[in-house]
DNA sequence: GTCTATAAACAGATAGAC
DNA sequence: GTCTATCTGTTTATAGAC
């Protein structure tokens, strides 16, 4: 039983693999691991029942290497967007790299049709302390939380490790992924009939000010 | 088959009722509508399996009683408090007014025990469109998000209606919804050992600050 | 690697005694 | 109203042919 097969791609029998953790992430995301059925994921994978028993050993090994796939994806995507930015101690560039990086968040998790999948999955996931969290905590978002407080702090002045920009980072990351998962609720007040781009501006437009006026008001006076 | 028992309190038979419905909530909102057995929730009651099918007529029943409690609940803990304030014309005392709900919010969100679950089970429900969703929509969310939307826009100056207020409030309850749901992440970030009043306390002290910045970014002067 | 067939466990619902 | 016993369908996992 291989658990998991020599090489990563390039392979035939990996297609099968690829098909199953992203149908995985699909419907875990948009119903949940234990309202999915094996059935329904072979059926959307266009793969059959027994596949995932080889391929992962059981429903929870695809779990877990869904978890892992998530993970990746993410952190090539925003990792080296992070760490090419190098703001030197300059308050303005770090405040700009910031607000980029914030922006180009929410255009992912917002407007990609996969993000949804993606974000509802993590979400379900990062909701229950144990299994994947302990994984996804320590790759994916300790580091990116890090280098948004180092930003911040150089921003504002303040210390990057203290409460007030350690939370207020998470404040306003939390802005951003509340958009994403009560979306609907959103769209319905807002009267929105489509959630196409310039719906994403609206959103985008207050999330900005509200990290500018977060940084204005946080802002140390030089000495 | 009767649905409902005539009285809905005092008889003995309601206590059951009541059990279950409380039952239902916690069980559901920590691990999810499809994940929890019948057999979970009766023995968090203490009651028998067959008392779900006399009672609500099913599990589908037991989910939708107890969408109407948590709503009522929560209706009746946010609601005279949201109706008995009378800013007036003054835009001070909207904006005091405004940050006393959102700080009683943040109280019962993260401090009460029970505010896990119901908290944990509106997210579930909330992200999907069908069933529940309609119903603490009109009776719960919208209200709720008009009467934010006017002291706001009261504190402001805004239109309430305005795109910049509505999506505000949101922006604003995202940050204190996502503090709830997140909580596990954001404790170990913060290396917090215990969840208790010293830990909100600082979470709400930047709360309180993101609401000022915004109410002061977007305040329209007076002509 | 992929598939069929099947096993073993578990789900929710219900009939009927009390 | 509450309980036991049971029915029926579905779940995941697996054995074995190809």
């Amino acid at each position: 039983m291989p658990f998991k097969p020599p090489t990563d791609s390039g392979k035939a029998g990996d297609q099968t693999r690829m098909a199953l953790m992203m149908a995985g992430v699909r419907l875990f995301g948009a119903k949940g691991f234990e309202a999915t059925s094996t059935r329904e994921i072979a059926a959307l994978a266009n793969a059959n029942i027994a596949s995932i028993a080889y391929h992962f050993g059981g429903k929870d090994g695809l779990r877990l290497a869904c978890a892992e796939m998530v993970a990746r994806r993410i952190h090539n995507a925003v990792g080296p967007a992070l760490q090419t930015i190098d703001p030197g101690d300059d308050p303005a560039a770090a405040q700009q790299a910031f607000e980029m990086v914030m922006m180009g968040v929410a255009d992912f998790l917002l407007g990609q049709a996969e993000a949804q999948d993606i974000a509802g999955f993590l979400v379900r996931e990062l909701g229950i302390p144990g299994g994947v969290f302990d994984a996804v905590y320590a790759e994916l978002i300790l580091p990116v939380h890090r280098s948004l407080c180092s930003l911040l702090g150089l921003a504002t002045g303040q210390d990057p490790e203290s409460d007030l920009i350690r939370l207020g980072a998470f404040s306003i990351a939390g802005q951003v992924i509340y958009f994403r998962i009560a979306h609907v609720i959103v769209a319905r007040r807002m009267e929105w009939q489509s959630a196409g781009p310039e719906e994403i501006e609206r959103i985008k437009t207050v999330l900005l000010s509200n990290i500018r006026a977060f940084i204005a008001t946080n802002r140390k006076p030089v000495p």
